[in-house]
DNA sequence: TCTGGGGTCCTAGGACCC
DNA sequence: TCTGGGGTCCTAGGACCC
């Protein structure tokens, strides 16, 4: 067992609001809220109302009067995200990006250089404060779970070290749900049982958690809160899918308001699909009725696809079949699209769209040809004039969209 | 007056193969 | 004809995370 707490674990905080405060320094102190419709993220000041992302903007505004709502600087994230994380990409090269403003870093093996590891993170604040004016929080553990709780329990704009010796102590006191993997379920679950804290959680006997949780579940929350948690750094993972969803509010389920969303949503995945030469071969569609219940199909190919017409029929026909098992709904609220079962490279030239019968998805016919030709001229024109340039527009939609398309981009993995 | 969008992982049951 | 076991893949759903 390693005797030193070597993982970082740095979270910029309230990432959104606090660069929307940078950026204007009138916004510093106040409640603001970046969004609209939605509270896409609150700044610490809103959050002191009850404030959360994801939240209507109405109930938003209900909690706290005096909200200020400011639009998104979408680059600005982007850029001041990459920043800080080559600020800890300067210490180490063991960087895992988990998002957009939080990464893990193992700095076992630059301690001869820059210090001890509680040094090191004390650097990274301090640098990430004084180069892009935004505060960050740090947790350094000997594994990533107790170096995620300690970064949360260092926010806002804080340093926990979690010392090898006293790990327990630190862990057994804090409520479940700082656990990861323990959400609202799991954390009602628990509390059925009377286990509030990580420490009732570690003296609960494995079988009970087992009756609770199921054996795997119970098995990993156990080893967690005894702080045996396996997981090393990993530097580079690759994605395993790429979906694209869009709120409807509320529609008829009918193929003149899916097939147009279908085609967008399509448009979007095999975009980036073909961009990274990673077609895959299972697609599932979701659709979320209106009272927010959501239904799944899939299917699997033989062979891997991207092109985004075939991807926007099958799921029409997924969508269709959904539909008919389900025919006392009648109004939809949301439809998504994923692919998955990617490939690790592939030439697009070669995708084969087996499995589907329709004789223009054959390669090699006239149709087939002319699919691919016209997704790749897309994607050259959108190359050079970007992706607004052409496409099967989202003005078939008939509704804007209710999140900017540069936040939407935040959100995507790396193919 | 019912919360957006992009992801990951796990599970249970069934099909199919050896 | 009935019986058993193991492994893999697929599907649908659920929980969770940022």
């Amino acid at each position: 067992m390693a005797t030193t707490a070597t993982i970082l674990h740095a979270d910029l905080d309230a990432f959104y609001a606090s660069v929307e405060q940078l950026l204007d320094p009138s916004l510093r102190g106040r409640p603001i809220a970046v969004g609209g419709g939605v509270v896409l993220a609150a700044s610490y000041e809103a959050r002191a109302f009850g404030v959360r992302g994801g939240m209507p903007g109405r109930q938003a505004c209900e909690l706290c009067p005096q909200l200020t709502f400011v639009s998104g600087h979408f680059k600005e994230y982007q850029r001041l995200g990459d920043a800080a994380i080559k600020v800890i990409g300067d210490f180490t090269p063991l960087v895992e990006r988990i998002s957009i403003d939080e990464a893990f870093a193992d700095v076992a093996g630059c301690t001869h250089l820059f210090g001890p590891p509680a040094e090191i993170a004390r650097a990274i604040r301090q640098r990430v404060r004084a180069e892009l004016g935004l505060p960050i929080s740090v947790g350094v553990a000997r594994t990533k779970h107790l170096a995620k709780i300690a970064s949360q329990v260092a926010k806002p704009d804080g340093l926990v070290v979690v010392d090898p010796d006293t790990e327990l102590k630190f862990l057994h006191h804090l409520p479940v749900e700082l656990m990861w993997g323990v959400g609202p379920a799991t954390r009602a679950r628990l509390a059925e049982i009377g286990v509030l804290t990580i420490g009732q959680l570690a003296k609960t006997p494995g079988c009970s958690l087992k009756q609770v949780l199921g054996s795997a579940a119970g098995a990993k929350l156990a080893a967690l809160a005894w702080n045996r948690d396996p997981r090393e750094i990993k530097t580079h993972r690759r994605a395993r899918s790429a979906g694209a969803q869009s709120a409807l509010g509320r529609k008829p389920a009918e193929e003149r308001v899916f097939r147009p969303t279908l085609l967008h949503l399509a448009d979007r995945i095999g975009s980036r699909l073909r961009a990274k030469s990673r077609p895959g071969r299972t697609v599932t569609v979701r659709v979320r009725f209106a009272n927010l219940n959501s239904v799944t199909r899939s299917a699997t190919l033989d062979a891997p696809i991207s092109a985004t017409v075939i991807l926007a029929e099958l799921a029409e026909e997924l969508v269709r079949a959904l539909l008919a098992d389900h025919p006392h709904e009648k109004t939809i609220s949301l439809l998504a699209i994923s692919v998955s079962h990617l490939e690790e490279h592939w030439d697009v030239e070669l995708e084969l769209p087996l499995g589907l019968t329709d004789e223009a998805r054959r390669p090699g016919t006239k149709k087939g040809m002319a699919r691919w030709a016209a997704d790749h001229a897309v994607d050259r024109i959108r190359d050079r004039f970007g992706w607004d340039a052409i496409g099967y527009g989202s003005v078939a939609l008939g509704t804007s969209p209710s999140v900017p398309d540069e936040f939407r981009k935040l959100a995507e993995k790396d193919l």
